[in-house]
DNA sequence: GAAAAAGGGGAGGGGCCCCTCATGTTTCCG
DNA sequence: CGGAAACATGAGGGGCCCCTCCCCTTTTTC
């Protein structure tokens, strides 16, 4: 049997397992975080995070010492999520296919959840444990730019850079419309894919936005404005 | 000689002109504003606006009674430009040379300017004077937008409302991109209106960010989560 | 040049938030 | 079952910000 060295140069020590109650209280903060950053951004409260949570603030901060743990734990799974359809994407046979779903599995991902967006467009410090998988997100969505280049379905001018452009421009027309039309995002990120150009005209995803619905969606002055009395 | 009838009705009263003293330091509030608007947003503090302006914040409060009141004085100039550069693009003889040229006017008045990004993403409310202005910019946009499909120059199938992605989504490529390639949200707008596929290539306008570029560019962390020590 | 009017100052109340820490409570394990 | 270890609590110090209000200073006016 195995005796347990005394750990020479161990990474992270063995983590006993939590106590039940602390499990149940980090769930509990995990989901109640999750919805907060969905709906206000990587800047929520985290007392009301621990609120919602039906805990005390004491409780949030020795289940997360900082706001990146927090943040790391939340968003986890969904940069799994991404880091899977990026390497799905990069082995499509067709070039341009691969190109799209992997930009389109993000946008995804971002819509209706503005931490994510916020996640999506932020340089992950070093020391951060899943900095590691943005950096694999971001090496492969090179391969995927460079494949469709030399399949001659991208075009040659772009870079990799560019598409930052798309994360950053989907994440913020996602965060204007989602409470109006949640799926319109899908047509700005058409659009930036195919072009407002006349001419080689594949139809449009989902219906433009009424001018009713742009007008719930642009942003309400009293979010960033005083009251006007 | 016209007798000043007792103001029977009248609109403003006749507004006595300022105190020397008090147009200049609204002056200078209005300079200190700007900047902080510019690299802030709508939601800079006010207190720090005063402190920069080397005024009191009653000061500030005297003369902007509300936030609302502030951001309209500052920006009723850009929102001028914009409304001129509609009229202007509403009779060019090529439409889509119209289109183009309102949608980057607005773009290089949003461009290193978060506050006026941000309003022109906000619906101001009815009360706000400069609200008349953004409603004639809006149905100069509409027509600009139904000519230039009459002409067969703009898709058929995108309508006024979607030009809203424009203003949202290079306001945020320009926030994130501001300090360290101040002209490459051009190079967005025009992925925007010509696509990313291969084939038909205009060439790019500007160069494209370098990752070292893309990296400055992306949020700094701690901007948005606490340190990690 | 003195009174009246206009403007300027800034302390302070109230709110929200971050984060810590001393104290009290629950779980676990022998 | 009983005690040690793990955990939960929430008041409280510190920070930033909004906005008000009363009193003092400057300008204008006659």
């Amino acid at each position: 049997m195995d005796i347990d060295p005394p750990s020479v140069t161990a990474g992270p020590p063995p983590a006993r397992p939590l106590r039940r109650d602390a499990q149940r209280n980090r769930d509990t903060l995990l989901a109640a975080a999750r919805r907060a950053f969905a709906e206000e951004g990587l800047g929520a409260s985290l007392e009301q995070v621990a609120k919602q949570a039906g805990l005390a603030i004491g409780t949030l901060y020795r289940h997360f010492p900082t706001r990146l743990d927090l943040v790391q734990a939340v968003f986890a799974d969904k940069l799994g999520v991404w880091y899977e359809a990026a390497e799905r994407a990069v082995v499509m046979d067709d070039t341009w296919e691969g190109f799209c779903f992997f930009l389109e599995t993000m946008c995804e991902l971002q819509s209706g959840d503005r931490g994510f967006s916020g996640l999506a467009g932020t340089r992950l410090p070093e020391v951060a444990c899943l900095a590691g998988t943005q950096t694999r997100i971001h090496e492969l969505g090179i391969r995927i730019v460079e494949r469709a280049q030399e399949q001659g379905t991208l075009r040659p001018d772009v870079t990799p850079e560019d598409v930052a452009f798309v994360i950053w421009s989907v994440g913020r027309v996602s965060e204007a419309t989602q409470d109006v039309a949640p799926e319109v995002w899908r047509r700005h990120l058409y659009l930036l894919l195919e072009g407002f150009r006349a001419g080689r005209v594949h139809p449009l995803p989902v219906p433009s936005l009424t001018p009713e619905q742009l007008y719930e969606a642009m942003a309400r002055p009293g979010d960033l404005m005083g009251r006007t009395p």
